[in-house]
DNA sequence: TATTATACTGTATATATATTCAGTATTTAT
DNA sequence: ATAAATACTGAATATATATACAGTATAATA
């Protein structure tokens, strides 16, 4: 990245003053109207200028096709929305639009692994583990899930969440955190056992 | 704000991910690409639904004139790096460097109040309040508090994290969530006392 | 039942916009 | 001393783009 001279520099601020007044990159003639400039070029050059110097990226052709190259980096960096679903004892727990309480916006780096949701914990059958009523568990879509694993698992049309201990190839037990509950054994030949995923951490917002 | 419908829903998400990825909103033919749209007015008619409803607004005449509502002030909702400071037993839990074990990225308005650092919990005295070994607090430095809230606090030169529980103007009680550990009754006459701050939230990666 | 909102195709067009070419002048490197 | 980069004006143009108008069809609403 070469040096930037002082007029440069004020035409990067511009363009990032102006994405954040409007939400989208200027055109050139929006350049000029903010300097005074008299031809669009005079915008041109300086926008050829900031790219070969690796400050902007610019695509041809597409109007207001500027990017600004740290803050490209910064979108990867950038929060998600992550919707929060509640724990419904019957029906689908999936992103269905009924389901979304609200939505979050955090980093997607935020967990060890990547997450696809945020459920709202029911009960407190994982109290031992330290998951509480309310509790927003960050759940991984995966079935990747070995024993041990807080798991989201789906019973026909009852969905909890506990740990998964697979004891054979038909028998699943799904083990509560908490002594006032009991194992749920589950006949893989004869119910209808889904996982939906696994929990990767936990966020409490009192 | 009125209801948004699924499409809707997925054709401001279009826009997001086209804005994350590029850095600009899309064309209505950009759109169109995205959905497999054959008309631009499919978009068209998408977008003033969305304007007509609040979630985005669109700048008449200008190409790429779209912004979606809430993101207007990005700078605002970036994420802030957060010290996440372990539970020294002796010395200071402030914010000296030598105690700042890593950062967290994180926006912040995260939790329910503003917080100033996340604490690294050791020990299981407050596990029956769901906060486990490791878990992060996160904490806001505050002496506003009251009886009942989960309070970061030093005798001597002891920290811990417990219930507070002010007896009277002279003794206060410090009440750990577990039947294995006991109240610590503090005598703020003999004994060097200071909140630190309290809880207002926690995060767990698995 | 009529009406409005949703969800599209298809065509057309004014204009917003990028981009090139031709200059001028000053400053900075080589 | 000469080339290259900077910093502009001014004009011209192909095309990218918003946007209106004319339809069709279905679901929601009143």
């Amino acid at each position: 990245m070469k040096e930037i001279t002082s007029q440069q520099q004020r035409v990067l601020d511009c363009i990032q003053i102006y994405l954040n007044k409007t939400g989208f990159p200027p055109t050139r003639a929006d350049i000029c109207r903010e300097f005074g400039f008299k031809s669009p070029n005079s915008a041109e050059t300086h926008l050829r200028a900031l790219e070969k110097k690796g400050f902007i990226s610019i695509e041809s052709g597409a109007s207001r096709g500027i990017s600004i190259i740290g803050n490209s980096d910064l979108s990867s960096n950038m929060d998600n929305n992550y919707p929060v679903i509640g724990l419904v004892a019957a029906g689908s727990p999936t992103l269905a639009e009924e389901n979304i309480e609200n939505k979050i916006s955090c980093p997607d780096d935020f967990f060890s692994s990547s997450f696809d949701y945020f459920l709202k914990v029911k009960g407190l059958s994982m109290k031992d583990a330290g998951i509480m009523e309310d509790d927003l568990v960050a759940v991984k879509k995966t079935h990747d899930v070995k024993n041990g694993d807080i798991v989201i698992a789906r019973i026909d049309d009852e969905v909890t969440i506990k740990f998964l201990n697979r004891k054979s190839p038909k028998i699943v037990e799904l083990e509560p955190a908490n002594d006032d509950f009991q194992n749920i054994v589950v006949d893989l030949e004869h119910e209808d056992f889904t996982i939906e995923g696994k929990s990767v951490g936990l966020l409490r917002r009192n």
